[in-house]
Parts: C-alpha cells; structure tokens; sequence
DNA sequence: CGCATTTGACCGGCGC
DNA sequence: GCGCCGGTCAAATGCG
C-alpha cells in the first residue's frame, strides 16, 4: 500500500463535484475554476462556492477569521468558538432526542468549514493517518452508492468526514471533510505507515496538530493560508490502492486542460 | 471484552 | 403546514 499515489492521478471529472456540491446554480457553472477552488490562485472573493451551501454569514459573531479556524491547533483547549458550538448542540441534540423535548436553538447550524477532494481509489474509506469510526450511512440521492460518515475517533476531536463514490464515476471517491483535528495523527508513529514522504510530509502538519487543516483552507472554503498544499496532499499516504485525484501538478493546466470540461477553464 | 460497524429511527432545515 | 432530505444517534451485532 506504499505506491499507491503513483495510480493515474489526474483532475477527473469535475462534473461531479459539481453535482455534489453544487457551488453554484448549475446554470452557471463555476465563478471560479477548479484551480482556484484548489487554491493554486488567491481566491480573496468569498463564498463563491461553499460546499456547504448554508454559511450564515450574520448569524454568529464570527468573523471570517474566526471561522476559518474553529479549532485552532493551539485551541486544541477544546473551547474553541465555533466547534465547541457545535459539540454543544450536538450534546444537546442527543440528550433530548429521546425525551422528546425540542430545545430550539435559535441559531442555525453552525457548521465546521468543510473542503473536499476526490480521489481515485477501489476503497472506500481511504487511509489518511487517523481513525475514524463509522456512525452512518445513507443513501444518496440521484446516486447508486451509499454515502457513509465517519467520526475522528480521537475523543476531543469532532472533525468529520463523509465518503462516497461519484455517480458518473465509480472508481472515485468523494471525501468531504469537516472541521480540524486538534490532535497529531495517532499513525503516524506507527512504522508500518511510515512511508518515507508519509513521515516527512506529514510531519509539519502534525507538528502543529493538523495536517489536514491546511489542505482544507485550500479547497473549497473561502478561506485561505498560504501553506504548502501538494505537499501536504502527497504526505497523507492514501493507501488501498487510492491516489487523490487531482494532487498533481495543479500550478499550470496541463492536466486539466484534458479532463476538465471546457466551461470550467473559460471562465478564467 | 472492547471496539467498530450496521441500520432503523429520529430530528432539523428547507422547499413547496 | 407538510413532506422530503441530509445528517446523526444509539441499540444491536460482529469481530479480533
């Protein structure tokens, strides 16, 4: 499971995204391309696509700021803003779930920013240096393929993530994650895993808690860091055969020029 | 025995 | 107001 990246990368379909989180009205089409949604451009407009098309800007006093970061690796205290908020209703949710008693939050759903890659792989749930537990699973709409949802296992942690095959192509997986580890990677220490470029990739992120954190600023949130994001990508050793789809050389076309439908580009 | 998965039920948001 | 849908819960079950 070590050279797996090496599996046919390429910026497949794009459509699917699209249908999947449909950043804009299908009419028309993206407001930014698929590079810009990698963050391969400095995207300073905002909420052009968010995936998680609900993003009430007035509802919390966060500030874009704020929200780009819900867990900081340094608020790995926990009682950090927005994912504490979230923890909270959820704990709420639960407990009132059973007897019946509707406490209304009156705020909508805060959600933990979320980004998303697709990645060519003949698994499901790919490897990408935590655990996660399975606590769902459901059918998608418009889609042969369940979509499943995991949960970091790590206690303190509440980042999520949800798997599921595209449609118009099975051999890729959507994985849309949500929220940010507050903790290292608890493979990373294990030799099996520790590919070369898992260890030394991997590493920087880890070392501030969150590898992953920096690759989701770069994808379809709005908000952005300027850190290393391929290296990032190509640190997190999606084993089982998978190769994330669209790690490679995003800095010029090329690829792209070949899978990416035409009214992708010509909106640069 | 402990942990992960499965799966049906439930809940809230949203569109009509 | 109602129904649909996405997301989550938690009991039951499976597995190492």
């Amino acid at each position: 499971m070590e050279d797996v990246l090496g599996n046919s990368s390429f910026f497949a379909n794009s459509f699917p995204l699209q249908s999947i989180f449909d950043f804009s009205s299908e009419g028309d089409k993206f407001p930014l391309g698929f590079m810009e949604l990698l963050g391969a451009h400095d995207f300073a407009t905002p909420p052009l696509f968010d995936i998680s098309q609900q993003v009430p800007p007035p509802l919390k006093t966060e500030s874009p700021d704020a929200f780009n970061l819900p867990a900081t690796p340094n608020s790995s205290s926990v009682s950090s803003v927005s994912s504490e908020a979230v923890n909270d209703r959820k704990d709420d949710q639960r407990k009132t779930k059973k007897q019946l008693k509707p406490k209304k939050t009156n705020q909508k759903r805060q959600r933990e920013p979320r980004f998303a890659f697709m990645t060519k792989s003949e698994v499901d749930h790919l490897e990408d240096g935590y655990r996660w537990r399975k606590y769902g699973q459901k059918a998608v709409k418009n889609s042969t393929f369940p979509r499943s949802y995991y949960r970091c296992t790590s206690t303190s942690c509440n980042v999520k993530k949800r798997v599921e095959r595209s449609f118009t192509d099975p051999s890729i997986v959507v994985t849309t994650y949500e929220g940010q580890h507050n903790h290292p990677s608890p493979l990373m220490s294990r030799p099996s895993l520790g590919g070369s470029h898992l260890n030394s990739g991997i590493s920087a992120g880890a070392a501030s808690g969150l590898p992953m954190q920096r690759a989701q600023s770069h994808f379809y949130h709005h908000h952005q860091q300027q850190l290393p994001f391929s290296s990032t990508w190509s640190a997190l050793n999606f084993g089982h055969n998978g190769s994330i789809v669209g790690q490679t050389s995003f800095k010029d076309h090329g690829l792209l020029q070949d899978i990416i439908p035409s009214h992708m580009l010509k909106e640069e």
